[in-house]
DNA sequence: AGCTGTGAAAAGATTCACAGCG
DNA sequence: CGCTGTGAATCTTTTCACAGCT
């Protein structure tokens, strides 16, 4: 009777569940049984009260003195996350991140399967990839309704990303994983994560400059 | 006299800024002289207050009444990210998504110069690659203390990660950028920075699977 | 008048600390 | 007794709204 309601789950928590998802994937193919929240939390870098209520959104999946049954808990997480229906995905763009991409295992293993590859430049088109062949671009939109493809990835260049995810949105695509150095403008209902490259390396130079002088802000002496 | 002090640059406004800095670099292109907050807000995709209040934290770059001098604010930026002097990085792991990176041309245009590319793989030792040529990760140690290197970028596969950057960590890097499935345990004084290819499309897999649902929890029904 | 810079309010995320179940 | 689950406290981030400079 007290089916946990489970309120919104926090967005900074839906980040993390990936992380512990792919802890327990870990602790189950080493025959783990149980796991507690302080050797969880310890795996996945975070501390221990944080996991907790991470996992108090989905229910109360724990037992009480003893801790989380580790395929329990794994099979709780995946269908939270929506991964116990697997997922189809385009790609568009096939250079060296697309290609790279495309290699990637461990997408397929996780649940997602690619349905298309495609690529604007004729000279692309046709070449393996993959467990494919690159399409040309203009084969997006009818490749994307067929499959009822639901994430687009897009590894275009820059200047290209804008169109490319508005022919996704106008095919049906609702969630689009953009590797462009680029801001995509989207309708509400679609939802954009962006994996920036270079600003990853910025962010690591502002503490690299920040390490380079006191926390006063006058220079640290090298220690070389 | 108020020379502002800079109070500490909070975390997510670093991540913005390297946003900005691209945007503004779009607009120098442009020959765009000045630009309010307004509408650098709108291209950078985010919303106007919160844009201001990034910048406040870098001092009082505008004119009231005006905007913002494109060009002033992107070097004030770029400074700010510790971009003035050049970084040198290390990439470790040349498979698929190594190579990707290597070629990946955002990073050396933005102030970042790669000194060594390694792999574990003799077969791939000796490879050129970019603007070099793979070496053996037993070069580590000393390309990285030779260059000074600050950044190391890890794109092995998890099981190695670890043990690569205790060695980068040894070798005097302080900041890490890791693409490997796998959580990373490093001294306070260096910086991780992850990006976890499956997570983002298991995130996006979570808002795919609350839309098939009402915010009620019922299932809506398809459009098609 | 227009637009920046910023206190103050609101929302969101993390951490604490402990009640309560097993 | 040990460990989960969670209110309450704290800290961070976002948003509001407007004083004040040009």
């Amino acid at each position: 009777m007290s089916e946990r309601r489970p309120r919104e789950i926090p967005e900074a928590t839906v980040a993390r569940l990936a992380v512990y998802l792919r802890v327990l994937t870990g602790l189950v193919d080493a025959s783990t049984v149980t796991v507690s929240s302080e050797e969880l939390a310890a795996i996945a870098g975070v501390n221990s009260a944080k996991l907790r209520k991470d996992l108090s959104y989905l229910g109360s999946i724990g037992t009480r003195g003893v801790g989380y049954d580790v395929t329990v808990l794994r099979e709780r997480i995946a269908s939270s996350l929506g991964l116990s229906e697997r997922r189809t995905c385009v790609l568009v763009g096939i250079g060296n991140l697309g290609h790279a991409l495309a290699g990637y295992a461990g997408f397929s293993s996780r649940g997602f399967t690619f349905v298309g590859y495609f690529d604007a430049d004729p000279g692309r088109v046709g070449l393996p990839i993959a467990d494919g062949t690159i399409s040309d671009i203009s084969a997006l939109e009818s490749v994307v309704e067929e499959n009822g493809v639901s994430i687009g990835v897009i590894a275009t260049p820059a200047d290209a990303a804008q169109t490319v995810c508005d022919r996704l949105v106008d095919a049906g695509v609702t969630s689009i994983l953009n590797f462009a150095p680029s801001v995509l403008s989207v309708p509400d209902n679609v939802d954009v994560r962006k994996v920036d490259l270079a600003a990853e390396l910025q962010i690591l130079s502002f503490h690299e400059h920040r390490k380079s002088r006191g926390p006063d802000g006058g220079l640290v002496e090298s220690v070389g």
